[in-house]
DNA sequence: CCTATATCGTA
DNA sequence: GTACGATATAGGA
């Protein structure tokens, strides 16, 4: 055993030597040298062990190394990999006669007993990246034994670069002569400039030379992308804008970690005198006779008397060689799933074809002019024809209108492979400028036929249909009697890889894997006053704008899909995301019934008491304002009336907000509590009572909301136009808007609910016993709170202290803060650190869940769900300590509001089959996060209450069964606020 | 005319 | 302290 736990000072001299690169260039550099015996491939082997034996003996390579490391990449799973699954992932099979070379290199440094050091995750670059930071902070100077640019960032007065082949040293110079900036700029010309060998992306259109030109002018890639808007040369600036955040990726992926947890100190890579009879046969393994000799010769051995190395020999079985080459082989990778693109089909994992697939998707421009238009039948049949020979079909709809449920279809488009696409013209009209009669533009397939045309393939079950935000032509087409399946949505799978990380929208997501700017709708329809709907957009320019949409869906399907694949998220979106969409175009479609009377009674209600309301303000304030505005509102309490206490928003402007308002009501103020009032009503008036019945679909005389499947970063759902999911509850005049909402004649809604859903999650996750025992026993969650952090009993508590209890409950799910606790409890934040204090100590479990998590999405950069889904936080590791902690607090919520969403997601994908299934009637309606809302027929309601319950408990399984027990609590009535 | 800000409704 | 969307006002284009 050898000591090696010298101190390293400043006169010492580290060299760290990138062991996976030497042999990588060693092998192209040098010739191919075999060993004579056995034609081992032996060549790399030699040329290392000549620099070693030159390093140690100190031959022509001042100072003497006194610390010496062999640094390596140990697996292709590395942290960036973790971020960026791309990363390095189109690396060529390593050639046949190199392979057995790495473990001889290893070998060979255990021979010179040199320090040998590789680490999981970890790749050797920021291995040596640490050692040169830990060495530079004892003021040693550094050698980096490598050429590769990717370490020229550590370069500074104290660490050097040597090349081994070129033989020569690697200063600022050459640095600068490499990439044109100094070292401490490198990081930011690589995140520019990107590389293709590691696959790092950067920003289209700009190398090197154009990344060192920025740099000069803007100082850094923050400052630069930051300004990115003043570029003048106009695809430079776009490309900037749009890539920015891919250049931050970038920058994360060349920017080697200095702090990695190293499992060999830096004082333990002391170089030590090697034990010579054991280098020697090793050499003489090697049959190295020149260098054999040498090295017995300087330490005055006998050549004959040392046995080569046995275990080395030619013909040794089983020799180290073989076998540790054996795991250097590529990773199996399960076969991948259906596949129709063109030229990628043969490649062999998965990973290979999502990067080659990206790589191709930029490479054939998008031609405009080879888009057909389809004006008659026989055209359109042979579209038809070859979509069911390809197996595959990419598919956009025009309209016009953004509201599925009123749009008219105007025209579709198709796609079979890149600029292979047509647009089918159904129901243009004439401009309508004056000169020519409003009317059918001539020459369009009828409408009818059209539909007739296509709907068998649409619905054919061997051909898939491909869309982008397909639930919107889903419904289009669904309202034409057309149900399209099977189908994939590129917005979902790309929600599925990025949600967090990117938009899904296609204009993002073409202008991010195509590199290619799409048409703006504007651009075709004009914008602001002068728009038109599509339909009175000339066709000759419709064709382009919409051919090239199923053309660019088509080609984003191609990319994504393969990634899906790649990035094992295949599951997620089967099971989360694509079932809904025939799920939530049912839902929108049937849409829910208002009594419209009754919002009209109310809205004369409200009016009525906010004019009352008013007349008392303006009386107190001694002149009429606009209590609607917040700005006029400040001005009156705090600088006529002089009220103190008044806080300011952000922007400077005194907050008027309800907190404020509330806390000078309770001092005594009367105007702020009339303010409070008045805002309610305006609030329930103008959002609800007025808004809903303008949602009224004349047609079907419901209210058909949209909801959004890719709209949240947690894999919740949203809801608009109007969203459904913020009707009032809390206050007894809100409910009144609620009461509203009725089931149609001879049915009852039927609203079940989760209870306590994510509280139930984080005893789950954050395997918390006392919590998880707690809901087994059914008990009061939050009255058990407060008996074990404050010691009451649950008998008796007092209302105030159990409210407590709930209140850091809820802190806990949002990733609490004594700030955020004491501004909820209006308590001193000492006080509110003390309780979560004390609530940590009495379940230190949720704590180390919380520290977990934290960790986890600061090194990954997203969280997971118990299904699967990524949550990405790409601001996760921001210097500013507020935005930081910000993304830790919402990340940590994430993996419950997300498991939730998820659970939601799987109830709501099988509840149609189950009830189906039933012989049940009842019909979804809304979904409002931990919630369902049913039409049942009134006779079916004892019925249906089981069955929706079972599916919604069960919902998990039997992908987690969940130590917990959900519980769903439903309830019937005539109208939404009575079944809640 | 369009965008940003403040406010407030929900889970 | 998390996640959303709608409304009104205000101010610059």
């Amino acid at each position: 055993m050898t000591d090696r736990t010298d101190i390293v000072d400043p006169n010492d001299h580290v060299v760290l030597i990138d062991g996976s690169a030497y042999i990588f260039r060693a092998y192209h550099a040098l010739p191919p040298l075999t060993r004579t015996s056995d034609k081992l491939p032996v060549g790399a082997v030699a040329g290392f062990c000549n620099m070693l034996w030159k390093l140690v003996r100190a031959q022509g390579f001042e100072p003497k190394p006194t610390h010496l490391a062999v640094v390596f990449d140990k697996s292709e799973q590395t942290f960036r990999k973790e971020i960026y699954p791309l990363y390095k992932a189109q690396r060529p099979d390593l050639p046949e006669d190199l392979i057995p070379q790495f473990p001889l290199i290893r070998e060979a440094t255990r021979a010179f007993d040199l320090a040998c050091v590789e680490q999981d995750r970890y790749e050797a670059d920021d291995i040596m990246a640490t050692y040169a930071e830990q060495a530079k902070a004892r003021g040693t100077r550094v050698t980096i034994i490598s050429s590769d640019k990717d370490l020229m960032q550590l370069v500074d007065e104290k660490v050097r670069m040597y090349d081994p082949m070129k033989d020569r040293a690697i200063g600022a110079d050459e640095v600068f002569e490499k990439f044109g900036v100094s070292p401490d700029k490198v990081i930011d010309v690589q995140s520019l400039a990107g590389d293709s060998v590691d696959n790092v992306p950067g920003v289209p259109g700009i190398g090197i030379k154009t990344a060192a030109q920025l740099l000069a002018d803007y100082g850094d890639l923050d400052t630069l992308l930051a300004r990115a808007a003043e570029i003048k040369q106009t695809k430079r600036r776009e490309n900037l804008i749009a890539f920015a955040d891919q250049a931050r990726l970038s920058r994360e992926l060349v920017t080697l970690k200095r702090d990695v947890p190293l499992e060999v100190p830096l004082d333990e890579i002391a170089v030590v005198e090697p034990e010579t009879r054991r280098l020697v046969a090793f050499l003489k393994a090697m049959e190295f006779t020149t260098l054999t000799r040498r090295v017995a010769e300087a330490y005055g051995i006998e050549l004959s008397a040392i046995e080569p190395d046995p275990k080395l020999v030619a013909g040794a079985p089983a020799s180290v060689a073989f076998t540790e080459a054996a795991e250097l082989g590529p990773e199996p990778e399960p076969a991948a799933g259906e596949d129709a693109a063109a030229g990628t089909d043969g490649l062999a994992s998965p990973t290979e074809r999502a990067v080659a697939r990206v790589a191709e998707a930029g490479k054939t421009p998008v031609d405009r002019s080879r888009y057909e238009t389809v004006t008659d039948i026989a055209r359109l049949r042979d579209w038809v024809g070859r979509a069911f020979e390809r197996g595959y079909v990419a598919i956009d709809t025009e309209t016009n209108s953004l509201d599925a449920m009123q749009a008219e279809l105007v025209g579709f488009s198709l796609a079979l492979a890149p600029n292979e696409a047509c647009y089918v013209p159904l129901q243009h009209v004439g401009a309508g400028d004056g000169l020519f009669a409003e009317g059918l533009v001539p020459g369009q397939i009828p409408l009818t036929e059209a539909l007739e045309t296509i709907k068998p393939l649409l619905e054919d079950d061997g051909v898939l249909k491909i869309g982008q935000n397909l639930k919107y032509d889903w419904l289009i087409l669904a309202r034409h009697g057309i149900e399209i399946a099977p189908y994939d949505d590129t917005m979902l799978i790309s929600y599925v890889l990025d949600a967090g990380a990117s938009p899904h929208g296609m204009d993002p997501l073409s202008m991010r894997w195509l590199n290619h700017t799409p048409i703006k709708y504007e651009e075709v329809a004009g914008k602001g006053k002068g728009a038109v709907t599509f339909d009175r957009v000339a066709i000759e320019k419709a064709v382009e704008y919409a051919a090239e949409d199923a053309d660019v869906t088509l080609r984003l399907w191609q990319v994504l899909k393969a990634r899906l694949i790649a990035e094992r998220k295949s599951t997620v979106y089967e099971t989360l995301e694509r079932p809904l969409v025939t799920v939530l175009a049912n839902m929108e479609r049937r849409g829910i019934l208002i009594d419209r009377q009754m919002l009209s009674r109310l809205s004369g209600d409200f009016a009525q008491g906010m004019a009352r309301l008013e007349a008392e303000i303006s009386e107190m304030a001694g002149e009429t304002f606009n209590p609607g505005s917040p700005k006029q509102l400040g001005d009156i309490l705090f600088g006529k009336m002089q009220i103190p206490g008044g806080r300011k928003t952000p922007t400077g402007a005194w907050s008027t907000g309800a907190d404020v308002l509330e806390e000078l009501a309770e001092q005594g103020h009367e105007l702020p509590r009339r303010i409070l009032d008045w805002r309610q009503l305006q609030k329930l008036k103008s959002t609800y009572a007025d808004a809903l019945p303008t949602y009224v679909n004349p047609h079907s005389g419901r209210v058909h909301t949209s909801f959004a499947l890719a709209a949240t970063t947690t894999g919740r759902l949203s809801s608009s136009e109007p969203n459904l999911q913020n009707i009032p509850v809390r206050t007894e005049e809100g409910r009144k808007i609620r009461k509203a909402f009725v089931a149609a004649p001879g049915h009852k809604l039927v609203s079940a609910d989760y209870s306590q859903i994510e509280l139930r999650l984080l005893a789950e996750i954050a395997d918390t016993p006392s919590l998880r025992q707690a809901f087994q026993d059914g008990l009061d969650i939050h009255a058990m709170t407060a008996s074990e952090m404050f010691g009451v009993p649950i008998a008796g508590m007092p209302a105030e202290v159990r409210r407590r209890a709930k209140a850091i409950n809820f802190g806990i799910i949002y990733g609490i803060s004594a700030f955020g606790l004491a501004n909820q409890l209006s308590i001193p934040r000492e006080e509110a650190g003390a309780y979560i204090k004390r609530y940590f100590e009495r379940f230190p479990g949720i704590r180390a869940y919380m520290d977990e998590t934290r960790a986890f999405a600061r090194e990954h950069g997203y969280v997971e769900t118990l299904f699967g889904r990524r949550c990405h936080y790409p601001d996760i590791a921001a210097k500013n300590p507020s935005i930081r902690a910000f993304n830790e607090r919402a990340a940590i919520n994430a993996r419950l509001q997300g498991s939730a969403a998820d659970i939601i997601r799987r109830a709501m994908a099988r509840m149609e089959a189950a009830l189906a299934g039933a012989r049940l009637e009842a019909r979804m309606l809304l979904q409002v996060h931990d919630e369902l809302i049913f039409e049942v027929p009134d006779d079916q309601i004892a019925a249906t209450i089981p069955v929706i319950t079972r599916v919604m408990e069960e919902a998990p399984m039997p992908a987690v069964a969940l130590t917990v027990p959900l519980k769903v609590d439903a309830r019937a009535a005539d109208n939404w606020d009575e079944a809640h």
